[in-house]
RNA sequence: GCCGGGAUGGUGGAAUCGGUAGACACACGGGACUUAAAAUCCCGAGGAUGGCAACAUCCGUGCGGGUUCGACUCCCGCUCCCGGCACCA
């Protein structure tokens, strides 16, 4: 019975005993009426070692599960890995082994890791999505897409990244640099596929409103990216030629201060007059260059050259310039945008550097505005503007939005910042894009009966393109339509697409007939509660949502199967530092999660990383901290003991109620942290304090030993979400008949809350005075007497007049004075 | 520049609705046990001043104002830090 806390045979035990007993398995019996809940954490790529940021993610998706099943609910808790994808070839070059045997490799050993940690997954439901059994459904996704023209292909001006050698999507450039090496992204025209995510802007910008449990920074992010502006397309038809130059402004109320026209370097009319002007031609190339390196973009000079074109300025006829501008992007709108210096920073301090004119044609409401100051870029009042003088702006973009329309010379107009979606990468360790093409037919979709194409694994990379090229068997086939000789598509898929759908596959993941079955769908889908970190806020996180609803406009599910969005509410952990570092190998300052596991065990190491800071928060990593942690369940442990000889004699039961009140406190408070934000470190905190109360109680008595035991076991029981071996092994011993993890979560006693006596804090003008102990319903006057006969708080009311009294119940007595 | 978030002891952090600031832990100091150490247990601790001490008083949640009986919490104005976006027309 005195025998010590050893962790490591604990863990195993309990390990074996929950995979036996089938116990986190979610069921899908439909005679299951347990009301359901889907705790997901962001799956992992499969790197081969598990670092302290998976081990914070994976500890505080499966408290919440863990807690949950407690709590009554079905608990739908997954595993799985991000399994594509480019340092599988990188280390397959560096290795000589295949990027398969390298991920399937990798994947055994990061399993063996997490079931070291004791997470409660079902593993029955374990994916990889490198698998063909999972691609293939993503392939088949992309041939309706593909139908439906919400895929195309196009040539366009495309991030690339020299080391990573393949192209990225605009979420994947960071400053100007590839997310994942890190290496400057330079622009290249290619031809490449799209997925059209504008499609879905307004969805997706729209239901951020029902995004309630989610950060309010995330939010943002992703409306920033979106980026929605709204305005107008104007018409400029060119002087002495037939075409016109269409610009897009979100100040249709400025139009007839417009004194120039400024156009892209990479502007059509400026690349076909570039051709005849060697000056512009240098100009434009100079652009050119310095669009590449984004982070100069910034103290960049704004600069510009006349075309030597003039257009006609729609209302009035005017003749204005025509400029190239080094400022105006060609990515951006039309690439074109009408200059009004009087009523724009940037274009008044272009016009101001090239002698253009300035002409104001807004007012401050309330007054005069001189040019002097710069330009005037909030609303006002319309002036200058012929039949729209007087005009609010709100309302004479309206007007002169309708005005040009009415004429044919623009129209109100939507621009997005988000852009199509580029998910083609030229490397092979990715799902093959499931498509032909065939010297007849084109561009022609692999048939569902063909699906999957599947990516040759015994491809060794060698770093100079793509293994796909050289692989005859895997490149030459048969064109599905005209059956004559075609050519596969040989880049593959981002990897951003496997992990868009993955949420929704867990629920029927072993689903041959559909992507995902819309019954199981219903039953599960959207996920409860997802957790991971919030670096993906706008990559995997806006790309999950589109997929989600492109699955739903698909007929794989309905709104009310799936739901609108994939994640109800969403936890984004802070990241673990060591040295006020992110932790790095370059760094040196890396904490193995293996090492620290093997000395202390899997729950000192799970305890410490939820106690040391709130989810959110960055995590300082501490080994006196670890330590502590691991002391903490040492001293929780010794306190069985105590039952065994538990001292005889007749109990004080005013220190029993103290520990019943303590106990069912800390029931509330623990709970109220599950329900709540999920404040892991202050529950812990409050079990600590339990744990403190029970080691300082010592009454003797039968009645003491009942209380005693009553709140050791829910201090075990509710230990249980966050060191699950720990809680059953010390269960067992207590005698708990289901396993710690398997009890109701204890409920709280009102009763051991009730007190017939408070202790009131005692303050004169706002200050602490002293303290009183009061009958629970004490009045006002009752409570007052007891303070003026107190001496240490009487003393401050010697010579005073008491103005005001204000009592606020269980809590202190406020007394305000006047001198007499 | 714009949009978020934050600033509390030596450290990580706590404080439910405006009601005892500093819970809990780490580090530290003192003590008990021990031949000794480890382990364990007990005690102390925001700062300043006075006092042998118990204790008393004042100050204190980035800075300056305000509201309130009462402000870490609400309002106004700043400083600094972190994150995101950015010639976006």
């Amino acid at each position: 019975m005195s025998e010590r806390y050893d962790a490591h045979t604990i863990e195993a035990k309990w390990q074996a005993r929950w995979a036996s007993a089938g116990v986190d398995a979610a069921s899908d019996d439909p005679a299951d009426t347990r009301p359901r809940y889907y705790c997901l954490v962001m799956f992992p790529y499969p790197s081969g070692n598990l670092h302290m940021g998976h081990v914070r993610n994976y500890c505080l998706g499966d408290a919440v599960a863990r807690y949950k099943r407690m709590r009554g609910f079905n608990v739908l808790h997954p595993i799985g890995w991000d399994a594509f994808g480019l340092p599988a070839e990188n280390a397959a070059i560096k290795h000589g082994r295949s990027p398969a045997e390298w991920t399937w490799a990798n994947i055994a050993q990061m399993r063996a890791q997490l079931r070291r940690l004791g997470l409660s997954y079902d593993w029955s439901r374990e994916i990889a999505t490198c698998h063909p059994d999972y691609y293939r459904w993503e392939q088949w996704l992309f041939t309706r897409l593909l139908d439906k023209g919400l895929a195309y292909q196009a040539e366009a001006e495309v991030n690339w990244c020299e080391a990573c050698h393949t192209v990225l999507a605009n979420e994947q450039v960071e400053d100007g640099a590839c997310w994942r090496c890190d290496t400057p992204v330079t622009r290249k025209r290619l031809r490449q596929w799209f997925i059209r995510i504008t499609a879905y802007a307004e969805e997706l910008l729209a239901d951020l409103d029902r995004l309630s449990g989610w950060p309010a920074r995330v939010v943002e992010m992703q409306r920033n990216w979106i980026g929605k502006s709204v305005g107008a397309e104007v018409r400029f038809p060119l002087c002495g030629r037939k075409d016109a130059l269409t610009v897009f402004t979100t100040r249709p109320d400025t139009l007839m201060g417009v004194t120039y026209l400024a156009l892209a370097a990479g502007h059509p009319l400026v690349q076909e007059r570039a051709r005849e002007d060697a000056q512009l031609a240098a100009f434009v190339a100079e652009c050119a260059r310095s669009s590449t390196r984004e982070a100069d973009i910034e103290t960049m000079e704004k600069r510009g050259m006349p075309l030597g074109i003039e257009a006609e300025h729609p209302v009035t006829g005017e003749r204005i310039p025509v400029w190239v501008a080094n400022f105006v992007l060609m990515g951006y709108g039309t690439g074109a945008v009408m200059s009004v210096p009087a009523h724009d920073a940037r274009d008044f301090a272009f016009a101001q550097k090239y002698g253009l004119p300035i002409k104001q044609v807004v007012a401050p409401v309330d007054g005069e505005w001189d040019l002097a100051q710069g330009a005037f870029c909030e609303d006002g009042v319309l002036m200058a503007s012929g039949a729209f003088d007087g005009l609010d702006s709100a309302t004479a973009r309206a007007r002169i939005t309708e005005w040009l329309e009415a004429r044919g010379l623009g129209k109100a107009r939507v621009q997005y910042r988000l852009r199509d979606w580029l998910v083609s990468r030229q490397r092979y360790w990715g799902a093959p894009i499931p498509v032909v093409h065939c010297p007849e037919c084109g561009v022609v979709p692999v048939p569902d009966e063909d699906l999957p194409v599947r990516l040759p694994t015994d491809l060794r990379p060698t770093g100079a393109g793509s293994p796909l090229a050289d692989c005859d068997a895997f490149r030459q086939t048969r064109c599905p339509r005209c059956k004559g000789a075609a050519e596969r598509e040989l880049d593959t898929f981002d990897t951003f697409m496997e992990s868009s759908w993955y949420m929704n596959r867990y629920t029927s993941p072993r689903n041959t007939r559909a992507m995902v079955d819309a019954r199981a769908m219903a039953r599960w889908a959207p996920v409860d509660q997802y957790i991971g970190g919030v670096e993906h806020a706008v990559l995997h996180l806006l790309y999950a949502r589109f997929y989600h609803k492109l699955m739903r406009d698909l007929g794989l599910f309905t709104s009310e199967e799936g739901g609108d969005e994939p994640f109800v509410n969403l936890l984004t952990q802070g990241m673990v530092l060591k040295d006020g570092a992110k932790m790095s190998k370059s760094k040196g300052n890396t904490v193995d999660p293996n090492a620290l596991i093997e000395r202390m065990g899997a729950d000192t190491a799970r305890l410490f990383t939820l106690f040391a800071a709130p989810p959110e928060k960055d995590l300082e990593w501490n080994d006196a901290g670890v330590d502590g942690a691991h002391r903490f369940l040492n001293r929780v442990w010794r306190l069985q003991h105590r039952l065994a000889d538990w001292p005889e004699g007749a109990s004080d039961t005013a220190a029993c109620k103290a520990l019943r009140f303590a106990v069912h406190d800390t029931i509330r408070k623990v709970t109220h942290a599950f329900e709540h934000g999920f404040a892991f470190n202050v529950a812990i905190a409050a079990l600590m304090e339990l744990a403190n109360a029970l080691q300082a109680f010592s009454v003797a008595g039968v009645h003491a030993r009942a209380v005693f035991r009553e709140g050791l076991e829910a201090l075990v029981t509710m230990l249980a979400p966050f060191v699950p071996h720990f809680a059953c092994e010390m269960g067992e011993r207590l005698g708990f008949e289901t396993m710690a993890t398997l009890r109701a979560w204890p409920e709280v006693d009102e009763a051991a809350l009730a007190r017939d006596e408070v202790t009131l804090v005692v303050q004169v003008q706002g200050k602490k005075r002293g303290e009183v102990t009061v009958a629970k319903d004490a009045d006002r006057d009752a409570v007052l007497a007891a303070a003026r006969a107190d001496a240490a708080i009487a003393k401050w009311l010697d010579g005073m007049d008491i103005v005001k009294v204000i009592l606020v119940p269980g809590r202190l007595l406020n007394i305000v004075v006047r001198p007499r």
